[in-house]
RNA sequence: CGGGCUGUGGCGCAGUUUGGUCAGCGCACCUGCUUUGGGAGCAGGGGGUCGCCGGUUCGAAUCCGGCCAGCCCGACCA
């Protein structure tokens, strides 16, 4: 490839919408261009670095026996509402109308085509399977954000095991997470893989593979000393125990002005304290309304709300629906001899006494508060956020808490499509049996943002080998001297033949111009060729990890540059 | 959906407060000459319905109304 001859359109300045370091680079270096929020080109450079991603996904899940298909990603609406989940994605989903007024969906996962195909096996000697695609998936975002990050239209690698039973599904499971390790470290990827919730998509055992970054939207609970490790969503800690002293009776006392645990903490430490009053939250959970309960202290985890009451969404009332339904502002609220309302409440409230909460009236709150007692809970469940610093479960020592990007996620499905679609198979004693699905993903151009967020510098981006544009760049110095071109074009020809991937940068701009832009687009290897060191017979080889340049002779080059790039490679893949 | 901000050549911006002389700057682009190991210099040149629609006015990038789009924070989010 000829630079001259490429639209590499790289920009001197910072797009003045561009944020997040990926986005930043990805369009100066002329990787993609926003058409839309959410919505962006792929350009040549870009284009190439997707590939690579998608050639290494395809390998590794091409070696773990799956095997690639592609399915629509227009759906009639109804396969949809079939499965239920045209209500639970809720606004998510793009949703449109054909000519005739049927009602169609794009994809934005495809458990149901999955199992609708699925359908057409039907014995157990059929299984397992692993099936698997690469293609565009569509959501409807609220909020695109940082390029390629969080986006309405991009590639997934959505792959599906098809199993008769769970030891088989726990086989699929395991081959899925040895295989997306290789593939993330194959891109120079560093992901941490933790426990997750399986949000809207329901299942068990679920796993999220996560690259440490300050542009991620994921907070991800570790240890930092043992092996655990989870995301926010499904962190748990451990706690100090409370001394509550001995139950005594419910007693209301006024606490005029008080509508916070903190001011009721210091107006009352001796009954007081955040950790023994009952924080009480008014929330709708799928449109009923419903109290959730957690210590004074704690903060609720929405996600473990909607997992614990299998909800499609949930929201906090607004101050005119709490005092409708309980008669008091927020500040006030309680739970104590409430009917009618479904109580919630996090398992860090149970068995305790002598706590304090509103009292649904203002300026009134009760002490003495025995939870089970007096308190009409219907649902115990862990709702509460872990914070930095808490003791871990498994060891007790400090859990550390940061942001990360999530790349990847699989997970065990279980029965729901297979059932919504009849893909049943008989077992060996003849018994017609769902079969049990597990559901694995990969976001294509999310990973190729989250290599640029954990992999570049202040002159731009430093490509892994693996999934650089070109592996080598020819930098002609001086195009206008026929001995210095004859000789860059020498070496372009044969690192190609060494079966190399090269761009001659044979553009007639000056060096700086072209220092720049390669180190910008982020080419592994540079290769410098000017009549200065011709006259040496010589050329100059630059690292861009390390910005390292070392002369070596022409002859040599190939051979060079051959051994560094596998150098690189086995560094990667180790 | 709530809050904040922004829309002016390909990119980055000034101009809007105080309507006219405001279509302007830097980069990029084209031509020529010089230059050539870290984003060159000189000279000449091309390119913009000032987001869209409507209104006010003799006159609107500028004032008013409506709409649209994008960014950031929050809510939400496999």
């Amino acid at each position: 490839m000829r630079w001259s001859h490429a639209f590499i359109p790289t920009l001197r300045d910072d797009p003045a919408d561009a944020e997040a370091v990926s986005h930043r680079l990805l369009v100066r270096g002329g990787f993609i261009r926003q058409l839309a929020a959410g919505s962006y080109s792929m350009l040549p450079l870009g284009q190439r670095v997707r590939l690579k991603i998608i050639d290494i996904i395809r390998h590794e899940m091409d070696a773990i026996g799956g095997q690639e298909v592609v399915l629509p990603t227009l759906h009639p609406a109804e396969i949809w509402k079939k499965s239920d989940r045209y209500d639970l994605m809720g606004d998510n989903l793009f949703k449109l109308e054909d000519r005739k007024g049927v009602e169609l969906v794009l994809g934005m996962t495809e458990e149901e085509i999955f199992a609708i195909l699925a359908a057409e096996l039907s014995s157990y000697r059929d299984l397992p399977q692993i099936w698997y695609q690469i293609h565009t998936k569509f959501r409807d975002e609220p909020r695109p954000k940082s390029g390629l990050l969080r986006v309405r239209e991009f590639t997934m690698k959505d792959s599906y095991t098809l199993d008769v039973d769970r030891s088989g599904l726990d086989v699929g499971f395991d081959l899925h997470h040895a295989a997306y390790r290789r593939i993330f470290a194959r891109m120079g990827l560093d992901t941490t893989d933790v426990q997750a919730s399986s949000g809207a998509m329901g299942g068990t055992e679920s796993v999220e593979f996560i690259v440490r970054s300050e542009a991620g939207e994921d907070w991800i609970v570790t240890c930092t000393a043992c092996d655990y490790r989870a995301n926010v969503e499904k962190a748990v800690s451990a706690l100090a125990p409370v001394d509550d002293g001995d139950s005594e009776d419910l007693e209301r006392f006024p606490t005029p002005g008080l509508r916070t645990i903190a001011a009721l903490a210091e107006a009352h430490p001796d009954v007081a304290a955040p950790e023994r009053q009952i924080k009480t939250l008014v929330y709708f959970v799928d449109g009923t309304p419903t109290l959730v309960l957690l210590r004074g202290d704690h903060e609720l985890q929405e996600q473990k709300l909607l997992d614990a009451t299998g909800a499609a969404s949930v929201r906090p009332a607004h101050p005119e629906e709490i005092r409708e339904l309980l008669g008091a502002d927020p500040g006030s609220l309680g739970a104590v001899g409430v009917t009618g309302i479904p109580v919630i409440a996090d398992v860090a409230l149970e068995g305790r006494v002598n706590m304090t909460t509103g009292a649904n009236e203002d300026d009134w709150h009760y002490r003495g508060v025995d939870v089970e007692r007096d308190i009409d809970v219907g649902t115990w469940a862990d709702l509460r956020a872990v914070s930095s610093g808490e003791p871990c479960v498994e060891c007790a020592s400090p859990l550390e808490l940061w942001k990360g990007i999530e790349v990847g996620h699989i997970f065990k499905l279980g029965t729901k499509f297979s059932e919504a679609f009849g893909a049943y198979v008989q077992d060996e004693d003849g018994e017609n049996r769902p079969i049990i699905m597990g559901s694995y993903g990969i976001g294509v151009e999310r990973a190729m943002a989250a290599i640029v967020e954990t992999s570049h510098d202040e002159r731009g981006i430093v490509w892994p080998v693996t999934v650089a544009p070109f592996e080598v760049v020819v930098t002609v110095l001086r195009v206008d001297d026929a001995e210095t071109m004859a000789a860059a074009e020498d070496l372009d020809r044969r690192l190609r033949e060494a079966g190399l991937e090269v761009i001659l940068d044979d553009r007639p701009e000056r060096p700086g111009v072209k220092f720049a832009d390669a180190e910008l687009v982020g080419i592994p290897f540079r290769v410098t060729v000017g009549p200065r060191g011709l006259e040496r017979g010589a050329v100059e080889v630059t690292v861009r990890r390390d910005m390292s340049t070392e002369e070596v002779e022409v002859g040599d080059v190939v051979e060079r540059v051959s051994a560094l790039v596998e150098a690189a490679r086995a560094d990667i893949i180790r």
